[in-house]
DNA sequence: GAGTGGTCTAGACCACATC
DNA sequence: ATGTGGTCTAGACCACTCA
């Protein structure tokens, strides 16, 4: 006895393929829940519960009377919420970024530990994030190559000041999900210097991996800031 | 026309409202599927959407086969994995936690601001928390009478180890949801010496708002502890 | 085996977006 | 007016739990 038709489970596997694969593309519009229905011979309900799990993950976007969207994930601009005096109060903070290196680096075993990757090369980027023109966040990013090997030909200056939209139009990479580590340390001397405050200065430092749809590091990010200018919010549920 | 029929979104508040109002009580069975269909007059699907997204909310809890029941909300014991060497690690550590003091004080304006509480007086616990034997955090909790005035008749050494669930059992008060507010800050004196650290070391501090499934502040607490052990791990999503 | 939730169907009808 | 997703129905059948 063999099932001989798809389940909801199934049909959640097979849409993400479609998106892994690039058959459905990130920021473009998937087909009709009545046209998926018959292009895998079920029932629309089902299809619809595939569609529904697939959008509370974030994956899919719905909008009643608008086609479905692939979603391009994150957009990044989440780090910044976590020092006072920012975007989320009144009036207008102007959160801005400048990329000041990039530079291909062999991933050694340390940073293969951390996030799997198994080519040779990653990039690794020098990023300070501004707020109010004052330097408030000093950052060293890692991204894999070659999946990010378009990002080469960009010149810094022209980097989007938010990265994870680029990595997504650029790249076709969605970050999905990501988990961040804070702690707490005393402020190394290149650090301080970056950040306009003296060395042994309390530090906080966050680091970030990021996740794609298939679960795959595709980031590894280490933001240093001012412990006593640090504030961060978060929901428990 | 009057619509003359519920909707789901309809039986998700009124399902609420048979919490709220006790009628379907915490850790308890409520209605099988098929029996709330006939008593709402309405279609078992119907009722079926209602009760995922509860479940979804972690309002109820489903699990197949056996009947649907209230969920008792979080449980609290989500602020020691703040801390370095403790329970998710391997081995095993030893989380504890002694209350040193409760008192009945006046709710002040500061507190009301906060939290949003009307009536007249809250009860206020000093507690300390123990990894391994080691004092690692100090907590100042402020919960509203009389609401929790039940907590008053027992004795601080009968205290469960972990509150939420007391609030729940005792106080029929499920924490449905929290938000924790990080920062550094150097340690007072009181604070350090319980901790046994010296005047000055840095510290981190968690500010916490816990909400019922109304969305009111059920309980404000303050926990204060040593930065250099503190590292906080947070999905992003 | 009786009772519960889980999946799927086929179709009706509603509500929103767009032309 | 057409196409999309949103809601609801009534019923069949499956899968899990427990006595």
């Amino acid at each position: 006895m063999s099932k001989n038709s798809l389940g909801y489970v199934d049909l959640v596997a097979i849409f993400k393929k479609q998106i892994q694969s690039g058959v459905w593309q990130i920021g473009r519009s998937i087909p009709s829940e009545s046209a998926l229905a018959k292009e895998f011979g079920v029932a629309v309900g089902t299809i619809r519960q595939a569609i529904i799990e697939l959008s509370n993950d974030g994956v899919l976007i719905k909008r009643h009377g608008k086609s479905t969207m692939v979603s391009g994930g994150l957009n990044g601009q989440s780090m910044l919420r976590f020092f006072r005096g920012n975007v989320s109060g009144s009036g207008q903070a102007s959160p801005t970024a400048k990329v000041l290196a990039v530079k291909e680096t062999p991933i050694d075993k340390t940073l293969s530990g951390l996030t799997g990757w198994s080519t040779k090369n990653a990039l690794r980027l020098h990023r300070m994030r501004f707020i109010n023109e004052s330097p408030t966040l000093f950052e060293t990013i890692y991204i894999p190559l070659p999946k990010f090997k378009k990002i080469i030909k960009v010149s810094p200056r022209d980097y989007e000041s938010l990265l994870y939209p680029m990595y997504a139009s650029l790249c076709e990479v969605a970050v999905m999900k990501a988990k961040d580590t804070v702690s707490f340390e005393l402020l190394k001397k290149s650090d301080a210097k970056a950040l306009g405050l003296r060395e042994g200065h309390p530090g906080v430092r966050v680091d970030r991996l990021a996740f794609d749809l298939s679960g795959a590091v595709v980031e590894f990010r280490t933001s240093v800031g001012d412990a006593m200018a640090f504030q961060y919010s978060a929901e428990v549920n």
